[in-house]
DNA sequence: CAATACTAATCC
DNA sequence: GGATTAGTATTG
């Protein structure tokens, strides 16, 4: 993986983008001396310092480009981002260049353009990666809130439990009335045989009833 | 082309 | 006045 900066302050005030500013001026500085042969065993081969002071004090090209060169170039490769030789060397002899500098303008600057869309894509990841966390603390929080409804209705069905619990302990089967039925029926009749005896035997004192029906039936 | 050297300009 | 920035150029 690459390595990411994650440094809280980088934010947008170091972008890459923002550091390509060009200025408006020109100014004369000494051409680079060609590289020697002299090969330094660690460094890089660099340029020779005397050459440049050399040539700088011969008052040779200027450096930077001017505002106006760059304001060409930069029409040029919004067009399209590759030279070819014919567009460079049109171009060099249009701003009074060297084809090279050209080059190594368009060179540069596709390497400034690729920096700016990979900064622009990790803005966008940026910023979709926010919206994620911001929209997953607002799921948490629904989900805490769902947590506690599911409780309350755990809580609620377990009351109900509790409530038809008790009702069942003490209401009417079927059994129950079952058994009702059968304690009817023969209740029934024996009160029919003591009906009976007491239209026979036509009793009105109930006392006299009662113990004549106890001495005829027991 | 990527990496980086180089350096004027600018910042702090 | 040293650190940083920005643009140009070189090297592999």
């Amino acid at each position: 993986m690459a390595a990411v900066n994650l440094r809280p302050d980088d934010d947008n005030s170091t972008l890459i983008s923002h550091l390509y500013n060009p200025e408006i001026y020109t100014q004369m500085l000494p051409q680079q001396g060609t590289a020697e042969g002299n090969k330094p065993t660690k460094r890089r081969r660099r340029r020779s310092r005397a050459k440049e002071v050399a040539e700088a004090a011969a008052g040779l090209k200027k450096r930077k480009l001017s505002s106006e060169q760059v304001k060409l170039l930069e029409m040029n490769f919004g067009n399209e981002h590759k030279l070819e030789t014919e567009r460079k060397n049109r171009l060099a002899s249009e701003l009074g260049l060297d084809p090279s500098q050209v080059a190594i303008w368009f060179q540069n600057r596709r390497a400034r353009w690729k920096n700016q869309k990979l900064e622009h894509q990790y803005s966008m990841l940026k910023k979709a990666h926010d919206s994620a966390v911001l929209q997953k603390t607002h799921l948490q929080s629904e989900i805490e809130k769902l947590k506690e409804q599911l409780a309350e209705a755990k809580n609620e069905i377990q009351k109900l439990v509790e409530v038809s619990e008790r009702n069942r302990r003490w209401s009417v089967t079927m059994d129950d009335v079952q058994a009702a039925a059968c304690w009817g029926e023969i209740l029934m009749e024996e009160y029919e045989d003591v009906f009976y005896s007491m239209q026979e035997n036509n009793y009105n004192e109930p006392v006299e009833w009662y113990l004549n029906y106890m001495y005829t039936n027991y």
